[in-house]
RNA sequence: GCCCCGAUGGUGUAGCGGCCUAUCAUCCAGGCCUGUCGAGCCUGGGACACGGAUUCAAAUUCCGUUCGGGGCGCCA
């Protein structure tokens, strides 16, 4: 039996198919006295493999029909039409291999009719990710994010890779993690930011970045991941953030109209109607956020809390705006990096809000060296240990802006679901290390 | 970091001082069945997180430890 001859499941062809390898995990085995079915699964879906006694002889109907749950099985036999299974074929085994057996009982099942929990499920993620379910997220995060690659190239934007271990944060360090780089002290990157807005110096002009962000929160919710994959671009030449959010608008847009179109299997597994966010997304300033919020009795002091989030997602949900942005935040509530609104307590800040909850942050960046270097004062920052950013702004820096989006929480939003965790294979947080 | 809550077979649970040699389902093992598809039926197997305290008696009450769950703050 050569394995390089095996079919998927989805490929069979009744019509056209006489004889077939197929290879895959038992999922079930239904012994029924001398007839016994076997649903073969890959990633693919499921084939019936129908094992008789009396035509495949004692010892090897015996042997096939013990095998352990969830061992990986190659199978060679005759593809028959039948109108008792439900795809309309089975296979009858003439050669078959244990290719490597399945301990019992399984640490959770993959198919049994008792709730895991995610705990349980987080610790066996490779049998997790059996389930069908559970892998559509992570196929239609796939065709998300390849969306997002192909939208942006498009319009001009050139992958970077910016460092991971960095000497300092891009806001002071509280929430970094440090780590020894040969006896020096170094943290990981909380974002790409002054890695990006020094490449707008270099005069790539529009670069975009999927990489992993690490923060040292203590954070235990939900939306939270102590290492999250942050989608990062930045832009020049922009007469004002509404450029910016332009893009970050296309992006989403192109991003959930794949994920319709591309992965509407996943979708039906998932039980998901998933729709596009209504455009334009609407902009609105923090103080008129601030108003329809206190028109419902929310108090609402220098940012938005949760809660607050949570009921202005509602009011914007009643005029059926799924995603919309909260733009001129306070700048005091904003990194010395944002482009303050001359004169005003503003900034030239936005997030992106969906549903009720941030997806992502950007703006206008200062790109005057001089104001730069008196915001980081203002902020209690040492202008000097930024010397490496500063520099690149003081040999022509173009005005730009841009944003980091949150790919997990894009994912988790998008698709519904309850917890960041599920839309990341390997979750990092304050309790998880392992797997 | 703060505030609540929880930990019972591999998994998910019932239990609320003695009626617990601990419930149910799933699972695992064995048996019956040649058309199952959440297969069915019969028999069996397997657990009170750890340490201390109270009590005649603790799965059950109290304290600590470890590990979880929800919320807040912070953020993507």
């Amino acid at each position: 039996m050569n394995l390089r001859d095996r079919k998927r499941s989805s490929e069979i062809d009744p019509d056209v198919d006489s004889e077939v390898i197929v290879a895959g995990w038992v999922q079930t085995i239904r012994k029924k006295g001398k007839i016994a079915f076997i649903l073969l699964r890959d990633r693919a879906g499921i084939v019936q493999i129908t094992a008789m006694k009396n035509e495949m002889g004692e010892e090897s109907y015996n042997a096939l029909t013990k095998v352990q749950r969830e061992s990986v099985l190659a199978v060679r036999g005759k593809v028959q039409k039948s109108e008792y299974v439900k795809r309309g074929f089975e296979i009858l085994p003439e050669e078959w291999a244990v290719l490597n057996g399945a301990d019992a009982p399984l640490p959770m099942g993959v198919v049994d009719k008792v709730n895991v929990e995610l705990d349980t499920r987080l610790d066996n993620r490779f049998l997790d990710l059996r389930r069908e379910e559970v892998l559509s997220v992570f196929a239609l995060k796939s065709m998300m994010l390849s969306a997002i690659r192909s939208s942006l190239e498009g319009s001009g934007f050139v992958e970077v890779q910016t460092p991971k271990i960095l000497k300092s944060g891009a806001e002071g360090g509280a929430t970094l993690f440090q780590l020894d780089y040969f006896g020096e002290k170094a943290y990981l990157a909380q974002s790409p930011q002054l890695f990006k807005q020094i490449l707008m110096s270099s005069g790539l002009e529009r670069v975009y970045e999927i990489a992993p962000a690490f923060r040292a929160e203590l954070s235990d919710t939900t939306r939270h991941l102590s290492e999250f994959t942050s989608l990062d671009f930045e832009l020049s030449f922009i007469k004002s953030q509404d450029d910016v959010m332009d893009v970050v608008e296309d992006m989403l847009d192109t991003a959930i109209k794949a994920a319709m179109e591309n992965g509407q299997h996943q979708l039906k597994t998932l039980g998901i109607d998933l729709k596009a966010p209504k455009r334009p997304y609407p902009r609105i300033t923090f103080e008129e956020a601030k108003a329809m919020l206190e028109e419902r009795g929310k108090k609402v002091e220098d940012d938005l809390d949760t809660e607050g989030e949570k009921i202005l997602g509602n009011i914007m949900e009643e005029k059926v705006y799924d995603a919309y942005f909260v733009v001129e935040y306070p700048e005091a509530e904003k990194p010395f990096y944002i482009m303050e609104k001359n004169g005003t307590p503003w900034s030239y800040s936005f997030d992106l809000e969906f549903r009720g909850q941030e997806l992502a942050s950007g703006g206008q960046r200062e790109h005057r060296p001089d104001v730069l270097e008196e915001r980081m004062r203002k902020k209690g920052l040492n202008p000097a240990d930024f010397e490496f950013y500063l520099k690149a702004f003081r040999y022509g820096m173009p005005p730009h802006g841009g944003v980091g989006i949150g790919v997990e929480r894009l994912v988790q939003k998008a698709l519904g679901l309850d917890n960041v965790r599920e839309a990341t294979l390997f979750p990092r947080d304050r309790f998880r290390l392992v797997p």
